[in-house]
DNA sequence: GCTAGCACTCGGTAGACTTGAGTGCTAGAG
DNA sequence: CTCTAGCACTCAAGTCTACCGAGTGCTAGC
């Protein structure tokens, strides 16, 4: 049976639609996202720039709901975008989306002032992207996979116990506590130092080196118990640093309170998160929307991400997870806009990578 | 006018009530906090071992009401408990409480299993205790104020850039990076490590000893920007560690979606977390209901505190926030045991206090 | 002092009705 | 073929009523 039905001038790709469709499709998404109602033909015949009476608009309306861009929560009801009627408003509709004159500023003002660690940086950068958009933000940290290590240190605390500390090329303070054996005495310790120091510069915390060992029996066993400690912190450290910011103002994007227990716990778990993240990014996209992402408790929520990139690699993620009727041109725009700022800031601490002068190093 | 009301038996104290009247109230305030439901007095005379009947109960609940320890939400329901009500309960008739079976091995298998740096002890702590109670918990850590400097450490991460670090005796370590002026040799950062290992060596991170100067001018320089550094990581540290464990629990406790974004908002807060802990501990108290606490967004919600005390002096706080119709002596009995737990835990890994064995330090 | 009995109150539920926003369909104009 | 005006229809939400039942306060009597 070969249909006649109006062939739509431009259709050539199953998922395009032509210009009238789409300019309803944006008043509705747009109206919805600022109203939070189900939008009638009336609403889009006079919201946007449209000039046809509401039957024609009501006419569409009904074959965009047939391909899946919208639809109605009841039968008298005005009609709401599903998730492909949001997915197309993004890829296709959204202008790129600008922060206002006093996000700008914020933003400025916190990359010049932000000081201290990374991880302090984060933090307060996820508080940032929260307070920008309104909208719980997510920040991962780069991994320390690829870090090396700068330097170790053992330090005794008290008689019994001491401290492993490492710190690695990025910045990162890796420390963890361990138990002395009797009567180890300061000598040893800071030959242990030594010679860790000299066998784990430049290796990684995941491949770290062996330790040849030496004539002092005491020493090659502390660097066994300070080895063993530093792997215990590496594994521990293994996954990213999670910070999240703003989860309060999920109470405000949902109605349903399981809705929001839901969405939070999901945030408690800093596994889930990054994870979330990486796939996300990893399908090239920059949004996911209701359930493209496989999340089930997550299924009415939109995740907008913008990755951090240090040295040209991917190496961690800004994100902001908010309802599926989120602004997406506003967040996308902030999300974007705070990644590459802190992309910038992580890669300037960096510095150009080349080691300190070496002069005469045995000052 | 002398008034000849009858005299309840015992009521030299003003707040004291009747043992009858302390029955009903307790029947009222264990059925309430299982129920979420007004209670009747039909109710309370099958719940409770008084052998009453319901008319008898409710002119009690009258004068209850009279004396502010019950509300009717309205005409003809059941009585809920006041703040007032609650904090008799707990000063009167909840008994110790005590953790199930299954709970204190929780606690066991957390506390020997626990390993590695403190901060992480902290969050995992928060963690437990959340699961434990299903509320939402907060764990303050000790603050570094009275810790000693046990060694200062200048590491380069590239040409322009390094980190100070220090490790304290708590077994915290602060580090703050911070930029190199131009052309700094290893070795002027190996000789700033020593003068700045041997001057502050001892002293508190609030209270920076002065390093003398030496011959040399690059040395000096960079002691005093590594200073100003630690300095900067001081203050910012300076505030205790808060962790939150549990806050999607929070959204299980109320039903209105703007208490729970009110009570994430203030956990949100980390200083205000910490003044309340410390406001409601040093009331003596371990417990504060409604809004005996001066902190309006928390009008709804109790806080159940324990001390974490290091080498004898209170150093930390445990805490658990629920709605005021939580389970006291669950909640209490929780936080006693997990605090006093973290207590030991820290006060173990601090050691006798005693210094390594000098031996040969010069090795 | 306690209790049984009773009239009363009031929130919650259920059904009938109304309103209004919004729809789908169709006939007719362009 | 496309658009539009008109119209009958649908249904959520609000209003009104009635009713039920849990719970109360009061009072008379044990």
């Amino acid at each position: 049976m070969r249909t006649t039905e109006p062939q739509n001038s431009h259709s050539r790709l199953g998922d395009e639609l032509d210009a009238r469709k789409a300019a309803i499709l944006e008043a509705i998404v747009t109206e919805y996202i600022g109203t939070a109602q189900p939008v009638g033909s009336g609403h889009v015949s006079q919201a946007s720039g449209i000039q046809v009476s509401p039957a024609t608009i009501r006419s569409e309306m009904v074959a965009l709901e047939r391909d899946g861009y919208l639809v109605q929560p009841h039968t008298s009801a005005g009609r709401i975008p599903t998730d492909k009627g949001y997915r197309f408003f993004v890829d296709h509709l959204a202008g790129p989306g600008t922060l206002g004159r006093e996000e700008r500023q914020k933003v400025s003002n916190f990359f010049t002032q932000a000081q201290g660690g990374i991880e302090d940086v984060l933090e307060r950068t996820s508080a940032l992207l929260s307070d920008l958009t309104s909208y719980a933000a997510v920040v991962v940290g780069p991994s320390h996979e690829q870090s090396t290590i700068k330097s170790v240190q053992v330090v005794a605390l008290s008689a019994r116990r001491a401290l492993v500390v490492a710190v690695l090329s990025d910045g990162a303070v890796e420390n963890r506590p361990f138990e002395l054996p009797d009567d180890t005495d300061e000598a040893t310790i800071t030959r242990t130092s030594h010679e860790l120091q000299s066998a784990l510069l430049g290796s990684t915390l995941a491949d770290l080196a062996v330790v040849q060992p030496t004539h002092d029996v005491a020493v090659d066993a502390l660097c066994k118990l300070s080895l063993e400690a530093l792997g215990q912190a590496a594994k521990a450290s293994d996954h990213e640093a999670v910070f999240v910011g703003g989860p309060s103002r999920l109470a405000g994007s949902f109605d349903a309170i399981e809705t929001v227990r839901g969405v939070l716990s999901i945030l408690e778990q800093q596994l889930v998160v990054v994870s979330l993240l990486r796939d996300v990014l990893e399908g090239g996209l920059s949004v996911a929307i209701g359930s493209e992402h496989g999340y089930e408790p997550l299924a009415s929520c939109a995740v907008v991400v913008a990755p951090v990139n240090v040295e040209g690699q991917q190496a961690g993620a800004v994100g902001l997870l908010g309802p599926t009727r989120m602004n997406y041109p506003a967040a996308m725009a902030a999300a974007e806009v705070v990644g590459r700022q802190l992309s910038e800031r992580i890669d300037a601490e960096r510095g150009d990578g080349t080691a300190v002068n070496q002069g005469d190093a045995r000052g």
